[in-house]
DNA sequence: GTCTATACCTTGATAGAC
DNA sequence: GTCTATCAAGGTATAGAC
């Protein structure tokens, strides 16, 4: 088997891991549990991480590298603002339809109390900051309202996690374009000026 | 002391598990921590509760009927349908701020795998059927957009969190009535027709 | 209704053989 | 790196006196 197809048993438990902690929550979930249900034993987990709060981490840190990832590859190529934050709007959402189980995670750990605030603090900050650049470009070329920029970047996320919910629950929706274009609109017109 | 003065047993552990279950999560509280920290014994919370799960489930229920009770009373007198979609709007935010720990436990066990999925439907529905009545008559009467309602309905859920998100953090914005009407021009312009 | 005491189980983590 | 075996601590819930 090659380098790629061959899952480690640290992967294994990550990936258990994650579902569980998703379906059954943090402390809801023994360490005995994701390692029974990863086909590793105990003392293996304790071996890849050093406490069960690490392997959250870990895991925390992982989901949101690869979210960040996905969204800045396809933000590179430069349109009108509408155009690109229309681009970023679908490669969010692509990658959350793509990626149920981790948008799960990362939206119920973002607020979680399980993880140092400083660890959900630095990962918000990381994936929003450019967020708030496109903002001040378009109220700077008057396209965007001039609200509050923190309350504006508050409302994309809301909307954002809005529209996962809605499309998660409802993959059907998701391949009906005028669903997709709807939920753009709703996002892009909340702080377009008329 | 009066009847009002007078706090029951029952409501302080209703009260101290509000607090707790926020801070440490569901699993993460114990029955012993509660009864400790007010002031009663465990064999009492025993005596009011049956369960762990059933505690949780009468303190989701308690808030969700406050939080109805208190925006569906400012919700009566009729004007145009964005007045009254602004009174609605800050019914609810009013509400938020005024009871921030309740806030978020609600925010947080809306979603928690630790309450039945039924009983998050129905306390969902009960608060946000009446909004897809008020988006139907916007749109018969052209001033919303025709968007699939259930989506709109959503989005109206996601702006009203980042919201409360927004000025809870952010006490002494809540204050300055600019902050107020950006963000419910936010929730308005996403779904009105220009 | 409220308490103390406790039964019984599961938990996170470790030790040491392989 | 992986396993089995095990520990000490803390968990929910109950029994029974007051």
């Amino acid at each position: 088997m090659t380098a790629s197809s061959k899952r480690t048993k640290k992967q294994a438990i990550l990936e258990t891991a994650l579902g569980l902690f998703v379906s059954q929550g943090f402390h809801g979930t023994s360490t005995a549990t994701i390692a029974r249900e990863a086909g590793v034993a105990t003392g293996t987990l304790f071996h890849h991480f050093p406490s069960k709060e690490q392997l959250l981490e870990q895991l925390f840190l992982g989901v949101k590298q690869e979210f960040a990832d996905a969204i800045q590859a396809s933000a590179s190529s430069r349109g009108s603002l509408k155009q690109d934050a229309e681009q970023l709007w679908f490669a969010a959402l692509n990658w959350a339809m793509a990626n149920p189980l981790k948008q799960a995670f990362f939206q119920l750990y973002s607020m979680s109390p399980n993880l140092e605030q400083s660890v959900r603090d630095q990962a918000m900050h990381g994936i929003l900051g450019f967020i708030a650049e496109l903002i001040r470009q378009g109220q700077t070329s008057g396209e965007l309202a001039e609200y509050p920029i923190e309350l504006m970047q508050d409302n994309c996320h809301g909307q954002y996690l809005a529209a996962t919910r809605y499309f998660v629950d409802h993959p059907e929706r998701w391949q009906q374009a005028h669903e997709r274009s709807a939920s753009f609109a709703l996002f892009w017109n909340a702080m377009a000026v008329r």
